[in-house]
DNA sequence: GCGAGATCGTTCGGATCCGTACGATAACCA
DNA sequence: TGGTTATCGTACGGATCCGAACGATCTCGC
């Protein structure tokens, strides 16, 4: 992960405390890569999208999904959200305080709560995503379409390999 | 980021409320199965090493970096870790609390704290890193070598295009 | 020498973030 | 129909996480 020395600075490195021990230093590689160019884009929407609007990464993620989904329930906001449902809980008493979303009980199934925007919440929606989806298109300008589609295809191969894995974890526990 | 809806019913939902608005799909797709890739594998990668070991993420970047290069600033730590000067203080006192680093002052500089893992901290990443590394390499196993470079160049393009957009913003202030 | 300015790590306040435990509710089944 | 079991969202404790402000220290120009 280091920033300040070069890709070889840092195997030798690792090789001197790891010793003889077989690493796989091209995975080690891209998933560091992965890691920085998440936060490197998240950092960078954040700072030059969602800060002026007051908003957090979480919140505007939140947010985002229940525009498109509208009275989705909580745990499938937070699915959608990639938060857990405990995280869910504060993100959303923080953005009900805003004044931008609301709780929902079902009618049929009381233990269900689903979540709407309320119109200020539209309008903040409706002002933010194309100024947040601009600058996302920015980032990406470089690279050709073609680029573009390889990458994400080798993302989503990415989270099925980590999904697989662990369906194939679940089964094996469930057999015991 | 939607998990439970495809593609095409998401960007049908994103037409009908943003509108007439010109929409960059591709980018949108491409970013959201970035963040999705790395959450997917930061958890896989806590759930199945670290959490045995009774470790944080966190923890453990700034444990690697340091094991690696022994005796770095703190703030250059903070930038290999991809975390804020702030951060890694809170971080470094919950490791120093359980005996894995060191805190210690540059003679030359005083304002300059350097880490230094101690002997245990040296034995558990020598345990950890190798059981880390291994499942790194499962995640990407299906992936063929040359996907894996082309993947990995892209995402230090990704890198290299937000900080060329951050570098000319603060030219470009700088002038002002 | 010696102040003005830059840079260091830390503190502070507030917002996530998660695993776990919990109370409430629903579904299942004998 | 009554009891077990599963599932829902939430309260809680503890660990990040960050921007801003701060004291300490160094650097540089005069």
């Amino acid at each position: 992960m280091p920033d300040r020395h070069t890709l070889e600075e840092t195997e030798r490195a690792m090789k001197d405390h790891v010793g003889a021990l077989p690493l796989d230093f091209a995975a080690a590689n891209a998933l560091s890569n992965l890691f920085r160019a998440a936060n490197a884009v998240r950092t960078e929407l954040t700072n030059r999208v969602l800060r002026q609007h007051d908003m957090t990464w979480t919140g505007f993620v939140v947010l985002w999904v229940v525009w498109i989904w509208d009275g989705m329930e909580t745990r499938h906001v937070a699915d959608s959200a990639d938060i857990s449902k405990a995280t869910l809980t504060g993100v959303v008493k923080t953005l009900e305080g805003r004044g931008l979303i609301l709780r929902e009980g079902d009618e049929h199934d009381r233990r269900l709560v689903r979540l709407r925007l309320t119109d200020e919440g539209v309008r903040l929606m409706e002002e933010i995503y194309p100024e947040f989806n601009a600058v996302e298109s920015e980032i990406v300008s470089q690279l050709s379409d073609r680029k573009i589609s390889a990458f994400t295809r080798t993302l989503r191969d990415v989270v099925n390999s980590v999904e697989a894995q662990q369906d194939a974890r679940n089964e094996a526990s469930a057999e015991a």
